[in-house]
RNA sequence: GGCCCUAUCGUCUAACGGCUAGGACGGCGCCCUUUCACGGCGUAAAUCGGGGUUCGAUUCCCCGUAGGGUCACCA
């Protein structure tokens, strides 16, 4: 058994997005890829902040995508409770353990004293840092006061990221943060550390915004006197725009209005992995167990990748394409008057639809004359019939109509192509453009539509009885 | 502003310090074709700038420049 142990540790603030996601799914990947284990945690340490219904779909979202975990809430596991809110003990335990040993203290100072504080660095244009204020006697901690960390070491410090290499940050980045908070609930700084050694995480992936405070955690864990986990620094997720980080307040996607717009789970986990990773050979497209097999932390990206919608958009077809008709139709929630006819259009639908709610437009757009007869602009009925000569549109109409009524059922439409071709090539051995004269009026006659399949693949689908009448009604109007 | 990070086609990216800098998406063109879509073929398109190190730099170092992150009783 490997003891690769990762996690993902949201906070039920609002909805997931692709950001957050990718973040999820290369923890996850990786605790696959080594046979370990994979937790979901639930930061809950800002009740102001939380969002009603965040959890939820937030297990919605990962279950979706295809990441399932190991441990976490909703499941359990051997270090429950996940849920950190639940968790105020422990917290409050390695805060008494810190008190014990000298690496905290209660904050003194009332929120004016501190804003004075901060608005004198300001003034002397220093970065504020509250390790020069720490109070000379130190108070007993009641619990009404904030609980600060007392740095035990203010110096440089320099760690491997696995992704990024060595890092460093100078002492400025050595500060005595809050622990917990006046309310008693822990901060983050705090929490995920606890956390993490309790739930014996080995390898943390998470955003690059947290490069800067990776000597906060590190001090902490010098002063807990336990070996920090390995650290791996994933690259930004880029707006479309291309220099902003992704996030909410820019307009990123709830990852569920993916699903609703009918992409592919499976899509969007091959189009996410490509973004900030990729396998160093020229393949494009991943199932799940490929992208398990082939993740490799040393392949992933340092700078940010754009998020390109067109991209997922092909990605998403390709996999639509992988589908069996029968898959196609139950997982596109697909509906149509008549399910045989339906049956028969979905090749149509994989080579034109990029998502399934391009599909669901078509069928009750270009598609809709497969299941309702289409209603005809005689305009529209003539546009190809060369100037030169007149009444051939009519004329070609009778020829084709006398060569349906002679037609079998059930031909594909390779079959139709070979029987009614011929009528059409007759006429472009007479003139140019005769060969457009002929069939341009007939799949316009069975289409209704400017833009439409072919003639012989709507005769296929329509059969000779529901295209005899159609072709008749258009000979009625010329 | 302090600290930190980053930099290859429009976008995602490949390239032990060594070929005409490769692929994909998108664009454009041609072919196929009655239309649309699909498909096939082709094409344009990039190493941020300046210095070093080296026989040789996209790659290593320095300086600029540009972009980003972070400096909360948010996570």
């Amino acid at each position: 058994m490997s003891n690769v142990v990762t996690r993902f540790a949201p906070s039920p603030t609002g909805f997931m997005h692709v950001g957050s996601l990718r973040t999820a799914l290369f923890a996850w990947l990786y605790a696959r890829k080594h046979g370990g284990r994979f937790i979901l945690r639930i930061e809950d340490t800002d009740k102001a902040r939380e969002v009603e219904g965040s959890i939820p779909h937030i297990i919605e979202s990962l279950k979706w995508l295809g990441i399932e975990w190991d441990e976490g809430v909703d499941k359990g596991g051997p270090h429950a409770p996940y849920l950190q809110s639940e968790r105020l003990e422990l917290y409050r335990s390695y805060a008494q353990k810190l008190l014990a040993s000298g690496y905290a203290y209660p904050d003194p100072y009332s929120e004016a004293e501190l804003e004075g504080f901060r608005k004198q660095a300001d003034d002397e244009k220093r970065p504020f840092l509250f390790r020069n204020h720490r109070p000379s006697l130190i108070d007993a901690w009641d619990g009404t006061k904030p609980l600060r960390f007392k740095a035990p070491r203010i110096a440089r410090y320099e760690w491997n990221d696995l992704v990024r290499g060595p890092l460093s940050a100078g002492e400025e980045a050595i500060d005595d943060f809050i622990l917990i908070k006046s309310d008693g609930y822990p901060t983050y700084n705090f929490a995920h550390i606890v956390d993490d050694i309790e739930m014996e995480v080995t390898y943390i992936m998470r955003g690059e915004e947290f490069i800067s405070s990776t000597p906060k955690f590190l001090s902490l864990y010098e002063a807990l006197g336990i070996t920090p986990p390995a650290i791996a620094t994933l690259p930004v997720i880029l707006g479309e725009a291309g220099t902003k980080k992704l996030g909410k307040r820019d307009g990123a996607k709830d990852i569920l209005d993916y699903r609703a717009d009918g992409y592919l789970p499976e899509a969007m986990m091959n189009f996410l992995a490509l973004i900030g990773w990729n396998p160093g050979t020229e393949q494009e497209f991943f199932s799940k167990a490929e992208l398990i097999n082939a993740f490799e932390l040393e392949r992933i990206q340092i700078s940010g990748g754009q998020f390109d919608e067109d991209k997922l958009l092909s990605v998403n077809q390709h996999w639509m394409r992988q589908l069996t008709d029968e898959d196609y139709i139950s997982r596109g929630s697909l509906s149509a008057p008549d399910l045989e006819k339906l049956k028969k259009i979905v090749p149509m639908l994989k080579e034109r639809a990029h998502t399934f709610n391009e599909a669901k437009e078509m069928l009750t757009g270009e598609l809709s004359c497969v299941f309702s007869e289409p209603t005809l602009d005689p305009k529209e009925l003539v546009a190809k019939e060369p100037q030169d000569r007149p009444g051939l549109t009519k004329q070609a109409l009778e020829t084709l109509l006398e060569a349906l009524k002679s037609l079998p059922e059930g031909l594909s439409a390779d079959e139709v192509k070979v029987a009614l071709m011929p009528l059409a090539d007759a006429e472009e051995a007479i003139g140019k453009g005769g060969r457009g004269a002929v069939l341009w009026p007939l799949r316009y006659a069975l289409s209704g539509q400017v833009k439409s399949p072919d003639p012989f693949t709507l005769v296929s689908i329509l059969g000779p009885e529901e295209s005899i009448p159609r072709v008749q009604k258009a000979i009625e109007f010329l």
